[in-house]
DNA sequence: AATGAATGAGGATTCATTCAT
DNA sequence: AATGAATGAATCCTCATTCAT
């Protein structure tokens, strides 16, 4: 049988995790307290004996259920015997692993479908473009046969998430990354 | 002296670029259509003179300010002359340009300060140590010279945003594409 | 050609026509003066043009459109020479010709729907009951045969009118009046 | 002490009556939820707890405070043994009272002051000069003597009820129902 | 005479939060 | 620990009305 202390503690994670799962469908602004109570099977009143607030609410999910701990363990672990190609890939494997497994977090991060779907659109199409000018290129011997499709998200995602994060990044150096002259 | 329709079609105009800034500012439900009306200097009645609701006014907001038809006109114009390096250049680094011009409307794709404070936070830490991984090896003579920095911050976007978007990207591939064997 | 007179008095008819027709379907409150005016094929400023607040077209309405006058007119003309019997019977008919001619007028008095249904709910009820119980004491040979329908329906409408409008009427009178001793 | 289910039941009912007092004052229309509110002594807010909404709300007062059912059993109370004349005098004054105990209720069902005014002129004016037609005529020595107030108050009645309920009376029978020939 | 842009007050409704039980 | 009644502020939106053109 639980103790007080126990049960508490599991009220508590139970919280946490309904809080995850009905901001990630909603958003953080489109759930209501209530559907946050609702989702957990309890009243409105008790998450206020365990959060002080909707929005000390939001903080704590992130907080304890974002994966920075997990990401820096992952990235912190000695590899120090291996070949670095074979653990590049096996820690980008787990990184997006651990993404994957946190669809929902990662959900948070969008405000609504409407900024998803946009976004989305946005990079979908630019990709595209990206590849099929990759594509001609490649086709007219003037790069080496390589695989455009990763190419283009590549270069497309580094770009955006540069601005996107408010630090943007070194095109010129990008450019040279991926195509050495 | 401008006419009605021109005069309307300018308090349109206006009305767009404040909500925007609003949006961008306080995430799209952060901000009220007082807040929206505020920072065009009118009432919030005359609002729905414009927009049948603050939903309508959101859509509008991200379809004529939008830069998507932007992307494509900047991704498609015929460069077939040039060599493709500096073509790949130029054409992220309009891309880019595209985007820090446009820093409000990618805002609006984040949710609230909080979330992007996260995100800032999460990719700082991912891009640091992988980095420093990367510049570990190549101090170790295992990896050729290159800019790790650079590097690190585009495989982790690579990642990254193929989650974020729901389409993940091929890690394997990832890696031989910068790393080639 | 009309006279700038005339097409002012025409105009002000047709936003009364217009007024009534909307005020008989939506209900006085529940017409807007955007309604008022889309009715009329004019914009909501020009009634204001015409009177002087929505209040007073309604105003205008019930005294322009009532039939108070019709109904003076009809009730005193001079019918003198003519069987008492038939008078009533012409002059009743003339009243509800009135009456269904000006149906929407009617229709203003009662609020909405809702409340015209649980009226013709409620007349409905008790009409049949009273019928039902008049023509069992008809079938008992206790009264004499007669329209035992109209009967039910003209005690149920006296009673029900006088409490409407605050005057209620004299019972016994009223039994008295129809079946006599 | 009140339990919290009665304590609820109690204010529900309060809400009603408060609700019933408010819209016979003011209209369905006129009727602000904040007017109801402060009828009852509550925060608007809370009558949501308690109906959906306004509409809801004005629903439950038709349906809980109406007098539909009050009045199938006063009408179908078992009066066999009595004489007609006085089982309808006894009926029509129970409906009377029921009607004058119900007051509220009964405005409820005219939009507001203005069409109550209205409606009460027509009909005062009308049953006026129909009375004092038949006054005439009873003068002349070609009616009996009656009582030609209350004829000519159930005369108007049947008619304008015919109307306004939507299913017109039929006038020769309504005659020949108060003066046979 | 007529329009339509603009306002300001008010409307119904939702919601985070508190508190007695 | 948990409930649910109650609040008050805020939200989106509607509408009667005014006024420059």
């Amino acid at each position: 049988m639980a103790t007080r202390r126990e049960q508490a503690e599991w009220r508590r994670e139970q919280l946490l995790d309904a809080a995850l799962r009905v901001f990630a469908a909603k958003g953080v602004d489109g759930a209501s307290v209530k559907d946050l109570a609702d989702a957990a099977g309890v009243t409105a009143g008790l998450l206020y004996r365990y959060f002080d607030s909707k929005e000390a609410l939001v903080e704590t999910v992130l907080r304890e259920r974002g994966f920075l701990s997990q990401l820096r363990e992952l990235l912190t672990a000695d590899r120090s015997g291996l070949p670095a190609r074979e653990v590049l890939a096996e820690l980008l494997a787990a990184f997006d692993g651990l993404l994957a497994g946190n669809a929902e977090l990662v959900a948070v991060f969008f405000s609504a479908t409407r900024a998803r779907a946009a976004l989305a659109e946005l990079t979908g199409e630019g990709q595209r473009l990206i590849g099929a000018f990759l594509a001609d290129r490649v086709a007219a011997g003037e790069l080496p046969p390589h695989d455009t499709g990763t190419a283009a998200r590549t270069l497309f995602a580094a770009v955006a998430v540069g601005r996107a994060t408010g630090s943007p990044i070194d095109v010129p150096a990008l450019v040279g990354l991926i195509y050495p002259t």
